[in-house]
DNA sequence: GTCTATAAGTAGATAGAC
DNA sequence: GTCTATCTACTTATAGAC
């Protein structure tokens, strides 16, 4: 390949170093977390050298918070989709539920995110803070949106009724998922998802009567 | 004081060194994670030397996994009492949720051991099992067996009901406490066990009719 | 802007005195 | 059994050549 002058080929320069840096942030923090993350690792796994990574961040703490509140606001926005839904509870909630469960469990790099956030969120609240305004808060105000929305289902407090929708579907991720307890304490997603709806929508929850 | 060739004063020495430094690893662990805590720091808070440390346990990986285990099996066994609940559903069910509520968010040491474990469940998979094991798989058996034994609820699922009751609780503890969610998606916990109770025992859910 | 080389400090782990 | 002193490897971060 011929060298030229500064061709386009050549041009990738500061922008696209930017992306490999945090693209090699992205693999060394979500697989070692913040404190067995290694400078050396990061700059070895963008292509660049150490001094590169430190010539566009200031530290390693600025590129873990750069790199999670990106991840965090482009990544990982909603669980959902973007548009509220429509139709009969008894169909929406488990169709909600089973596309939000499927989303979380079948994305390793959501999990590895997660256990990070959580693992570090002692030592940078304002990161997991950007989280929760990212994952949990929409899901919930959609889900609210939704039950309020539906007032035949004779629900007397729809936003508690979808933080136990959420909640519910988060937990079985934690537990089953991140903490490996799939054997432990099994159960069918679609048993969970079910008895959820009854409990909301009721197979046999016809109004008061 | 003067010095005693054996007396009990200074008997303590061996066995009471291990539980020195369990405490001195306890602080260091929880408090920076397993990558974070440096073993001279976890010497110096256990009132000994480095080298008293690598005497008693092996390595860090070691020392970390037997205080986890530990901690798991001793410090945090029930989130519920010991003894099964009996009564009432629509007064047990709130009063047990209460209970757990306030063992988990009251205890700091709880929330930073859930913090770590979650943390580093991908790296120590065999220490996130042993707390699922000692957390959520007793509370759920608690509550499957209690619900169980009233069939009046008329349940069709008791087993994915107590997922749904511990689960719900477990994320409201996740999100507002471990996240720093409360001022984000504000949630007064007495809704949230009104409303599980309402969708369980039902105020107003008569059997089927 | 990007590199190589290196500074300065801390990590986990052990040898050997007592 | 417990200590002090130390080894080696690796850490974050930067200086200076190009």
């Amino acid at each position: 390949m011929a060298r030229i002058k500064a061709g386009e080929a050549e041009r990738e320069s500061s922008v696209d170093k930017v992306e490999q840096i945090l693209q090699g942030a992205m693999q060394e923090f979500l697989a070692r977390g913040y404190a067995g993350a290694s400078m050396d690792r990061v700059a070895s796994r963008a292509g660049v050298s150490k001094a590169t990574v430190y010539s566009h961040f200031q530290d390693k703490e600025g590129l873990f918070k750069t790199l999670i509140e990106q991840m965090a606001t482009k990544r990982f926005q909603s669980v959902f989709g973007n548009q509220p839904p429509e139709g009969d509870p008894s169909v929406v909630l488990p169709k909600l539920a089973k596309a939000a469960l499927a989303q979380m469990i079948d994305d390793q790099e959501h999990r590895a995110f997660m256990r990070v956030i959580i693992g570090e969120s002692g030592r940078f609240p304002e990161l997991a803070q950007v989280c929760v305004r990212c994952l949990p808060k929409p899901a919930i105000e959609t889900v609210t949106q939704y039950l309020t929305a539906h007032p035949e289902l004779n629900l007397p407090d729809p936003e508690a009724t979808a933080w136990i929708l959420i909640g519910t579907l988060m937990s079985f991720m934690n537990v089953q998922e991140m903490l490996h307890g799939k054997e432990i304490v099994p159960m069918e997603s679609d048993r969970l998802i079910e008895t959820l709806t009854y409990l909301i929508a009721g197979t046999a929850n016809p109004k008061t009567e």
